[in-house]
DNA sequence: AGCACA
């Protein structure tokens, strides 16, 4: 059997050894596939020397990319990254992820110094048997990786990694380039929307699809109860579409007003009554979308009910 | 750290 390193344009699984792209393999929905799968022995590219790019790259950096500016790409029309969780009960909690350090081989370079800066990628939607070299495989070659952490999580059929870059360029870069493509050719895996950027040294907790900032980090709730939220926080390229495919997923959900006329957008999200909007803050609160750009939705009970007049305020 | 629409 023959293998060909990857390249950041052909990236994932091998099949036969030859290395194939997501445009060669329309892929139906994740979510569907998933059910699909079977373990079978297939071909894996063998983890070579490590490579030397990411180190050098970080002594003598190049130019800043032109897309250092860019939010992540938007998903692909007609997908949805929340989708799958839609109308489904929620599965228990994984265990929560672990510190953005550890002793894994899949290392390129030494740990970095602390910088601020955005330049980890969370990558959901792998499957429950992917390999830590798998994900090392995805990454290396491009500018700036520096390592790569996989979590699978027992028995679950999904897996979850971070991959960190030695800056928000690369970080982007990789993202954009990996969007999309075929992880695992047998399962029609893909990546696509799969990408966020998170802060460092913040606590992080996967439920389900949603990264979760530490919710304890959030201001306690000032507002009295409401049906009706208050959401801010939000990245700048965030579409009332996005909110409705998170906030939809929560019972006694009826609609979603965003305003992004001025400044930082903030949205409404109207609940049918309290109870549903209190499980929606408990279950949301923190959540980092694939718009955010590193923190969190701040969650609060609205000042008033949605469409009610001054008068009957009071639900 | 920001609360509109009726």
């Amino acid at each position: 059997m023959q293998f060909s390193p990857p390249t950041p344009n052909s990236v994932g699984r091998t099949s036969g050894g030859i290395l194939q792209t997501a445009s060669a393999f329309p892929s139906p929905p994740r979510h569907r596939l998933l059910l699909l799968r079977r373990r079978r022995p297939r071909a894996r590219a063998l983890l070579s020397s490590p490579p030397r790019m990411a180190a050098s790259y970080y002594n003598n950096p190049p130019p800043p990319h032109s897309s250092y500016a860019a939010p992540p790409p938007p998903p692909p029309p007609g997908t949805s990254p929340y989708a799958s969780y839609r109308h489904h009960a929620y599965p228990p909690h994984p265990p929560p992820p672990p510190a953005y350090v550890g002793a894994y081989y899949d290392h390129a370079a030494e740990p970095l110094p602390p910088r601020d800066e955005l330049r980890t990628l969370f990558i959901a939607g792998l499957p429950g048997d992917a390999k830590a070299r798998e994900v090392y495989n995805l990454f290396r070659d491009f500018p700036g990786y520096v390592s790569s952490h996989l979590r699978t999580s027992g028995k679950s059929s999904q897996a979850y990694a971070f991959a960190v870059f030695a800056d928000q360029p690369s970080a982007l870069a990789a993202m954009s380039a990996t969007n999309g493509r075929i992880f695992d050719l047998e399962n029609n895996c893909t990546l696509h929307m799969m990408f966020r950027l998170i802060p460092l040294r913040k606590k992080l907790e996967i439920r389900g699809d949603f990264l979760i900032q530490d919710p304890s980090a959030f201001a306690p709730q000032n507002n009295p109860p409401c049906p009706t939220l208050f959401v801010a926080n939000l990245g700048p390229t965030c579409s009332e579409q996005e909110l409705i495919d998170v906030f939809s997923s929560c019972a006694g959900f009826i609609k979603v007003k965003m305003q992004n006329k001025f400044g930082a957008p903030v949205a409404f999200v109207d609940f049918k009554d309290m109870d549903s909007s209190t499980e929606a803050i408990n279950r949301l609160q923190g959540v980092i979308l694939y718009s955010s750009t590193g923190e969190g939705m701040r969650l609060e009970y609205a000042k008033s009910r949605m469409g009610l007049r001054k008068q009957d305020k009071r639900q």
